[in-house]
DNA sequence: TACTATCTCCTAGACTTGTCGTAGGAGAGT
DNA sequence: ACTCTCCTACGACAAGTCTAGGAGATAGTA
């Protein structure tokens, strides 16, 4: 049975997004591909990556040369929609607050709420501005 | 220097939630009001206190009897705007794509969004977190 | 084949979090 | 003063995270 990927931590995360840029990789990739103000030992990424594994959030799937080659096991959504999940919990589960909370600082303004009111009314995908984790439906 | 209040745990935060809304309390009262489903032994609540204490979260003010009386060093918005800011990170830094991903997963609806957008618009606060993160000056 | 650059596998230490236990102090009741 | 009860201070411990080093396997090359 598949077991249920469990939390990603937020290096893992690091780890796993160039993985899911690339599709697949081996430890070398994923180390060179970390932002290099993360420069981290080979060991440690390859120790991440075999958590991850362990986790079932990714996997070998075959060897070149003596390195193994990994590929996600879960989609950008699934492990960030996790995280989302627990971290809703601390605001009672419900986005509602997290929300209120984002406009209150000020992460959050009005022309925000209008362009994703504007998205979700029209069924659309909102636009993500800024970084951009975001799912992009993998092809599977 | 009074200074970084650094990140709350998860538990941590469930154990300043009574106490930001009793404004100053025992060990004992905290223990008492945290949620049944949470029966904790005592000393495992005095261990957070303690630790809350170090991180300059809390602050004894005084005694009643031998039992120390807190009181939060910090505002629950502080708390949860750091936590936020922390999570924000991970999507970049910008509330946007976490707003997204709500949107996307359903966590939130357009309802939602009309409501906090009126709320915004009117320059009312809106009600967040399990009850209210207003900061309740503690009058010393 | 022998050498060397890489990998993988295993181990481990330092920190954090959640959870308690024990020892001893201080007040209240008798 | 003695005992009971509650509180504090300190420490322990298992998971879990982050970081990395060393030993030995292996592939490419001279």
């Amino acid at each position: 049975m598949p077991k249920p990927p469990s939390r990603l931590t937020r290096f893992e995360l690091e780890v796993m997004e160039p993985l899911w840029r690339l599709g697949r990789a081996s430890v070398r990739e994923l180390l060179e591909e970390l932002p290099q103000r993360k420069q981290l030992a080979y060991t440690t990424v390859q120790t991440i990556v075999r958590r991850l594994e362990e986790k079932g959030a990714v996997r070998q799937v075959r060897k070149i040369g003596n390195a193994h080659i990994y590929e996600p096991m879960v989609t950008r959504q699934a492990a960030y929609r996790r995280l989302i999940h627990e971290f809703l919990d601390l605001f009672g589960g419900s986005a509602r607050p997290l929300m209120a909370f984002l406009a209150e600082t000020g992460k959050l303004s009005l022309d925000d709420l209008r362009e994703l009111e504007r998205a979700l009314a029209t069924g659309e995908e909102a636009p993500a501005g800024g970084g951009d984790p975001r799912p992009e439906t993998p092809k599977t």
